[in-house]
DNA sequence: CCCGATTTTGACAACTTTTTGGCAAAGGGT
DNA sequence: ACCCTTTGCCAAAAAGTTGTCAAAATCGGG
């Protein structure tokens, strides 16, 4: 799985990496928060392990705008013991766990499969609603004031995405990392994507809900 | 619904029932594991609220004897934060979850909820069915319409799997892993599998059941 | 070890999805 | 207002998936 290690210590971000990556996790690396947060926002991971002390911008902080920003990334916060409990006081949130330092990296790991898990679980059972346009993620089907619309998989991974960071912009980058991972294709087929997914969730209604932030990437909003 | 919550913490109880009883669910107490698992027993509740440490007999010890004596009811664990490690990790099968504390009551509903509901969508509830179609897990006899079904094993996995998931889409690696486990053959044989269960349980009838998801996997419902 | 049932292989056609490329239009900085 | 970049648009080509079926391999019970 894909898992972003924000931690200042080297030797324990090592020690991370020497155990979970020989098991087939892949892992990417920030060493102070803000880097993690841009990291973090830029990408899509399956789970975040973030420090809590961290130079730049402390962990409680990154963890905040994460979700402000709309991001249900899970996360796992690591903690010296000393620091424990107001610090942790924001961070009750249901899906979140937190590993005292010092810990063994198996525990980490069963932790870190458990939090995914639990997302997995939970975390999807909902249906998505951005104004009339709705989407179930179990049947996989979209519909639009009630008139169910046909998507193939690159639109349905497109429209998810937008819902749920709804009503953020989404940037290209990201967009395009979803459906490619990091090799998007040398010319700009996203365009080519995004106007299909037009044509077929506004096309044939009065308000447009998928709008283009010029430069930057696109978002879906009502008005 | 009926809830048997198992509980040496007095204070934590009482919340518990402060907010479930009004809500219309009916709630029996135990304060220590060897009761708990009595009760357990002999009655069947719709779930069970079980806190990890507890006098006379731990929640884990409770928890595997409560599967040895092949009682399915789902189990929602609570635990400390520190107590979280190995000690959940027989307990990561299937339908069960846990909740850290301190939790929210809240919370504790939603989970409650979400568990029961998963349990119903997939418990050997004796008799699947989807439209017309239905299948008998204790008797393995499929009919639809009226019509018996002759079933091989392989179909026989193919069609409970996806009766118990409809109106769900079931993604392939999901089937594949289900018949193969986590080796799956290199060539598509799935195909041909669903090809045949296609022949069997569609191809005299007007109505198809059983449809695919370019690029997904199938489904099976109705229209 | 043989037989019938089950599962896998392989090949082709039908169908869907994704990419390509190019021109027109819109956006934005100076 | 100008120029350069980004975006909208579309149809045709390329790539990928799925349906289909018969024949071959494998399995399991007698």
């Amino acid at each position: 799985m894909n898992i972003l290690v924000v931690e200042d210590n080297r030797d324990i971000a090592e020690n991370i990496a020497d155990y979970l990556e020989p098991r087939g996790h892949s892992l990417d690396f920030a060493a102070d928060g803000r880097l993690g947060l841009q990291l973090a926002l830029d990408h899509d991971f399956d789970v975040i392990v973030l420090d809590l002390m961290l130079p730049r911008m402390d962990g409680m902080t990154v963890y905040q705008k994460l979700r402000e920003a709309h991001r249900a990334t899970p996360v796992l916060m690591l903690t010296a013991r000393d620091q424990l409990d107001d610090k942790l006081a924001g961070f009750q949130s249901g899906a979140d766990d937190y590993l005292v330092k010092p810990f063994s990296v198996k525990e980490l790991e069963a932790r870190l499969h458990a939090l995914i898990k639990r997302v997995h679980h939970f975390g999807d059972g909902a249906v998505l609603q951005v104004a009339d346009l709705s989407f179930n993620q179990q049947t996989l089907q979209a519909s639009r004031a009630g008139m169910p619309l046909e998507l193939n998989p690159t639109q349905r991974k497109l429209l998810e995405l937008l819902m749920k960071s709804s009503p953020a912009v989404v940037k290209r980058d990201r967009l395009e990392e979803l459906i490619w991972g990091d090799l998007p294709p040398d010319n700009d087929v996203l365009r080519t994507h995004i106007y299909s997914l037009r044509n077929i969730i506004d096309r044939s209604f009065e308000k447009k809900l998928l709008h283009t932030v010029h430069g930057v990437g696109y978002r879906l909003l009502d008005t």
